[in-house]
DNA sequence: CTTACCGCCTGTCGGC
DNA sequence: TGCCGACAGGCGGTAA
């Protein structure tokens, strides 16, 4: 489950790989994932000019447009540099001149390889609200876009048009460092709080990213797998168990079919 | 415009 | 042991 520190952790892993690298053949072994993957030939001698973020979208860059690439639930990308059979769920390869090549697994499917002449213009990336580490991310922005809005503040948060790549975990992580109750109106909730969720976000999606920066050592690894299983979550999976700040059960309950766990007493 | 809900996929897990 | 159904989950699309 790649969520925003994953990708991130495999751009920074991707980069170096990469960038400047000119590609000799694109292979395609099952073109449907999440939408059908289009005609990649036109990559084949073009060099990766750079490799960006845009919440948990991947953008490679050429000169002539960029190739859009998600991870969706299961999506992985790993940089090869020896000659390995392809498994069930190695959909893509991307071979590069330096014999080196980047490969894209996704046993479930809900990924995407897309691409877009330009992507600022393409669909999918131009609703996108503010990264949520960038400055322009804060709590009067929250306020602001939150003004008459009667969604729970968790579907809120994770939606993508009011800030980019928070996903499940992070937004439960989060509204239980910042006390706030995943169901409460996002339109009632107080300046102080947006900031304190501002923060809670930015915390704990750094945290996640430095832990990803450990694994970055391995990442030519064909079985090398963003870390952030490791990672320490208060809340996330821990429905029944004790609440780490006052010791009562955490409860959880179901929001749009995604499992939301909090503390009853904490979460206001 | 806002909100609620569907469905794409397949590996994993619990129950029998 | 093996079969089977339930479940997980990002997120765009669509219905209300």
């Amino acid at each position: 489950m790649p969520e925003l520190p994953e990708v991130e952790t495999t751009l920074r892993g991707l980069k170096p790989h990469i960038i400047g690298q000119k590609i000799d053949e694109v292979i395609v072994r099952h073109p449907k994932l999440r939408w059908p993957i289009p005609d990649l030939k036109r990559l084949e001698g073009k060099k990766v000019k750079d490799l960006k973020r845009r919440g948990k979208y991947l953008l490679v860059e050429f000169d002539n447009g960029t190739l859009i690439l998600h991870l969706g639930m299961s999506g992985r990308i790993c940089v090869l540099s020896e000659k390995l059979p392809p498994k069930k769920h190695d959909h893509v390869d991307i071979h590069f001149a330096n014999k080196k090549y980047l490969r894209f697994t996704d046993p479930r499917r809900f990924g995407a390889v897309l691409w877009a002449d330009n992507a600022d213009k393409h669909p999918l990336i131009k609703e996108i609200g503010p990264e949520p580490l960038l400055p322009s991310f804060n709590g009067k922005y929250l306020l602001e876009k939150a003004k008459g809005r009667k969604v729970p503040i968790k579907s809120f948060v994770m939606n993508s048009k009011i800030v980019a790549g928070v996903g499940n975990i992070y937004a439960v992580e989060a509204l239980f460092d910042a006390g706030i109750y995943p169901l409460k109106p996002a339109g009632k909730i107080t300046l102080p709080q947006f900031n304190r969720l501002v923060k809670a976000i930015k915390s704990v999606l750094t945290k996640a990213i430095k832990k990803g920066g450990t694994t970055l050592k391995d990442f030519t690894k064909s079985d090398g797998e963003p870390g952030y299983f490791s990672f320490e979550l208060k809340a996330y999976g821990r429905e029944g168990e004790k609440c780490k700040r006052c010791k009562s059960v955490l409860k959880s309950l179901r929001l749009g079919n995604r499992a939301t766990v909090y503390c009853g007493k904490c979460q206001r």
